[in-house]
RNA sequence: GGGCCCGUAGCGCAGCCUGGAUAGCGCAGCAGCCUUCUAAGCUGACGGUCGAGGGUUCAAAUCCCUCCGGGCCCGCCA
């Protein structure tokens, strides 16, 4: 509705200046002075508080339209009741389905500990994501990619097989992580062994088969368990063992035969394949980066490659075997020696949720995929990076263990803590405070810009009051009992009050920001409309009662449901879940 | 040596991409509002050299440059 109303305005006064429509286009935003407004007089010649008036009194009748008017240089539009009475009556909203393929890779935490604030800030950043880009079209995949093999699991090994086994634990990942700060104290100590550990998880052996069903899988499924109480799912857990397995050979052989990949045959790097990106990185001590060593394994940046060519099509698939049932009904599949073929990678677009303290290898590989010749692929190829998330005094260190009071399992605890202190420890609430609990912090995350580091604080990570996701289900939960005691009326003739207007003007914003959220990868700005049609609604709500002496208001009955249908939506696409009470 | 991000009210943030009307919001603190659809709400007052300086422009929180403060990155490691 908005943009045909901008289509409209821009048509007309394309036609009485003689601009381009898409200039004009351009200049058209929402005002608080009226309910659109242009600076067009800036773009023509002569003074712009004359132009405006010019086109203000030549201004063609329009039914959308029921004045324009000048405001010195401005020229502003007022709509009509009967823009509003088509807005309010409009369809549901939908986008049509696209032919894209999405991956999005989060959260990837080590299978060795159990998840903190700074991996639930990857994992919701990536499943709101995930389900944004599904909502306007996308046939999204929901991935996390499984370290299996690296050194931290190796040195969790070590310690589930020689520290001494005391009580056993609640849950097996916070288990594992508090061994593995003990193991780091140590590792000097303990090199060769979990080296050797190290070499058996890379060459497959029996011992490495046990392990991976008696340590890894047992932790990620302890880790999903924190997932899912955030609402968080996976469509596919790759592990690294299994790419080891069916790719890796294939993928370096592909690495050597890319023309703009040289093999060094002197110098610092002699006998490694290399990319050669001085001219991507000027000034740079040493650009070159080597990407498979002259031992002829793959380096992490060669391996990283290699996954994410995995992704983008290249290569076969693997076999796959049902990891979990999740809770939003659908199927969480982990790759495996053996099970069935399934359609999980062949991606055209690539987003990998990775701190942004990995830019750098995560730009390497853009630019590779350049130099390879594959410039759509460089193209889409994003990484979503974020800002980490600490604490006041410290970062978070799986190896130290500052992670410690702060794990995402602990958070939820106490969030879940504070919302029954507030209503009351009554059982049949349970279930509405759950939830209230899980989307205060999912929200508290999502709302901050992903380059903004989180400096974490309790009370305002479980803010209950103000801008807080408490805030948006009161406000949801007072529309939907509103909806609840009236049958949909018919829209009779009405004139809008400034509340109901404002609301209406904020509403119809909707389809840009989800547009524009999509395109910055950006969940913070949908957060930001949830939470401003909830302030519009309050204060609609304070001002016009919908139900007046008994009697139903039509048009009020239609913007709220108007409200609830957009509110309900951009929980759902932020992953918060509305209580039924509150 | 090179590169990236952040700096807006006491605190936490939005606005910056795409320059435009009195710079928005929450928390804290102050003053009000519950016989009517949920007060986790609403209203009012208070609080700002938009880190500093320069430049571009009719117009700069927004674009450009320099500087300051905070954080991060640049291994045949992972």
């Amino acid at each position: 509705m908005f943009f045909l109303i901008k289509d409209e305005i821009s048509k007309s006064l394309a036609h009485l200046t003689n601009l381009p429509k898409e200039e004009i286009l351009k200049t058209l935003e929402p005002s608080k002075f009226c309910h659109l407004t242009s600076k067009i007089a800036f773009l023509m010649k002569g003074k712009p508080p004359e132009n405006s008036q010019k086109l203000a009194d030549s201004f063609p009748k329009h039914k959308y339209i029921k004045r324009a008017e000048a405001k010195g240089p401005y020229l502003n539009f007022f709509f009509s009741e009967s823009f509003f009475s088509e807005f309010l009556s409009s369809p549901k909203i939908s986008f049509p389905k696209t032919n894209h393929d999405v991956i999005v890779e989060y959260p990837s935490v080590n299978p060795n500990k159990p998840w903190h604030v700074g991996h639930l800030r990857n994992a919701l950043l990536g499943d709101s994501v995930a389900r944004i880009l599904s909502f306007t079209g996308c046939s999204v995949l929901r991935m996390d990619y499984i370290d299996d093999l690296g050194l931290q699991v190796a040195q969790s090994i070590w310690g589930f097989e020689n520290l001494p086994k005391n009580k056993p634990p609640k849950k097996f990942d916070h288990f594992l992580g508090e061994q593995y700060v003990q193991v780091s104290s140590k590792l000097e100590e303990i090199k060769e062994e979990v080296v050797s550990i190290l070499h058996e998880l890379e060459s497959g052996t029996p011992k490495a088969k046990k392990w991976r069903k008696d340590i890894v899988e047992p932790c990620l499924k302890a880790q999903y368990q924190t997932s899912f109480s955030y609402n968080v799912y996976h469509d596919f857990l790759i592990f690294e063992s299994d790419i080891m397995k069916e790719v890796f050979q294939k993928g370096i052989e592909l690495i050597k035969s890319k023309k703009g990949i040289v093999f060094e045959k002197e110098g610092k790097n002699k006998d490694c394949w290399v990319v050669k990106l001085s001219e991507e990185f000027k000034g740079m001590k040493d650009a070159d980066k080597i990407l498979i060593r002259s031992n002829g394994t793959a380096t992490y940046t060669g391996k990283d490659l290699i996954f994410q060519l995995w992704k983008f099509g290249e290569f076969q698939e693997f076999n796959y075997k049902e990891f979990l049932s999740q809770p939003d009904s659908t199927k969480a599949y982990m790759s495996s020696e053996k099970g069935e073929k399934k359609q999980a990678h062949g991606a055209d677009i690539i987003i990998n949720v990775i701190g942004r303290e990995q830019e750098y290898p995560q730009l390497v590989i853009k630019k590779v995929f350049e130099k390879i010749g594959m410039k759509e692929r460089a193209e889409n190829y994003k990484h979503l990076s974020y800002a980490p998330a600490r604490l006041p005094e410290s970062s978070f260190s799986g190896r130290k263990g500052t992670w410690k009071g702060y794990t995402a399992d602990e958070l939820l605890e106490e969030s879940y803590k504070r919302e029954m202190q507030k209503i009351g420890e009554i059982s049949n609430k349970k279930e509405n405070a759950e939830k209230i609990a899980l989307s205060a912090i999912r929200y508290s995350f999502l709302k901050i810009d992903a380059d903004k580091i989180i400096t974490f604080n309790w009370d305002e990570a479980l803010a209950l009051e103000g801008n807080s996701a408490p805030y948006i289900l009161y406000t949801y939960v007072r529309a939907k009992k509103i909806l609840e005691k009236i049958q949909p009326p018919e829209l009779l003739e009405f004139s809008l009050n400034s509340e109901e207007e404002n609301l209406l003007l904020h509403l119809l914003k909707f389809k840009e920001i989800i547009r524009k959220t999509s395109k910055d990868l950006r969940p913070n700005y949908l957060a930001d409309f949830l939470y401003e049609a909830a302030v519009f609604f309050n204060k609609f709500y304070s001002t016009s009662r919908v139900i007046d002496n008994g009697e139903l208001v039509p048009h009020r009955a239609c913007i709220v449901k108007k409200y609830f249908e957009y509110c309900s939506l951009s929980l759902s696409l932020l992953g918060l879940s509305p209580p039924e009470e509150m």
